[in-house]
DNA sequence: ATAACTGGGTTCCAGATCGGAACGAATATG
DNA sequence: CATATTCGTTCCGATCTGGAACCCAGTTAT
């Protein structure tokens, strides 16, 4: 299968790459939580080459992820701020930051901490389920078919998806 | 900048992504949490090239993600398992699920559902602060400067990152 | 008014990565 | 013995990537 038919797809961690799955995505993404909004700021804070970034921004602006809001006419320039969508993406970086400061660190502590300000203390964000307010660990969560996997005539490739194994069970 | 130089930089979602942003590899992780297990598995599952899969494997082994546990010897088989380290990355897989069922929904629903088994309920999981125990507003979250970026004598290219604009302001 | 600069791109090309299909090795099964 | 199963590896053409050069519309400096 080719990537770029991953959005077929039904599975929402397979359509949410088809957005930012790319190289370097998420990693503008960043920068955007940051503030950062102008195509030379994200070229320079990132070392990505001028060509990869207008692409991925394209494809980003496309998705409704970012959207161009003009600062300056003539001559005509615009920045990239997150929409709604883009947002949402909130709790992926930061998953993705706290995952990195605790298995990926090198010794010399997290590059970067957070304060809560709604709270005025440093927090370590924590993924907890909107009913009991709990951390969920993942072998106390039970996928089961939704909606979109019920229906009796899918398309036979997507049938595997219907297999939810056991749930898993760490190694070792 | 070279893509494979990304973990060099002194910041966490980089350092994750250099080791689960390649394509394919969230994939194969979330068929991992799903309970897949075995290489074939993952193969027929994702739709992956054996020689992809083989090398994504690799790397996830490599980096302490995935361990191999044989599972039949004569032959020798082994099966792929989620680590400590692996298990740390449910939150980034369940945030881009939750944000795959909100955003990129194509108006079936979502295709799966998940039970909170402690508490019974189905779940719609939420980054909350670990202090004050409510949801996490990126705008209400200020990140600064942590050990790993104090150091005065940082690589200059390292600069930029110290440099945390004001926080996003949504467009609109 | 001419030159140099700035922000925001696009073009070009060599080299790296990818997808598909065929091949291999080690054992089990009939 | 021939075939199947499981887990890979090899090979090759197609696609994607990184680096550098180029372009264009205003703006400022000389």
């Amino acid at each position: 299968m080719r990537w770029d038919d991953i959005d077929k797809q039904i599975c929402s961690v397979a359509r949410a790459l088809s957005v930012v799955g790319e190289r370097w995505t998420m990693l503008i993404l960043r920068d955007a939580f940051l503030g950062t909004r102008r195509f030379d700021q994200f070229q320079s804070n990132l070392g990505i080459t001028r060509h990869r970034l207008s692409e991925r921004l394209a494809k980003l602006v496309d998705q409704g992820v970012l959207v161009k809001v003009p600062y300056h006419d003539r001559p005509l320039r615009h920045e990239y701020r997150l929409t709604r969508k883009g947002l949402g993406l909130y709790p992926v970086l930061m998953s993705l930051a706290r995952w990195g400061d605790e298995w990926m660190d090198k010794g010399e502590g997290a590059p970067l901490e957070y304060i809560h300000q709604r709270c005025g203390h440093m927090t370590r964000p924590t993924l907890t389920c909107s009913e009991c307010a709990e951390p969920l660990r993942p072998e106390e969560v039970r996928p089961r078919l939704g909606p979109a996997l019920q229906d009796p005539n899918l398309p036979p490739q997507q049938a595997s998806l219907k297999k939810i194994p056991s749930l898993l069970k760490p190694a070792g």
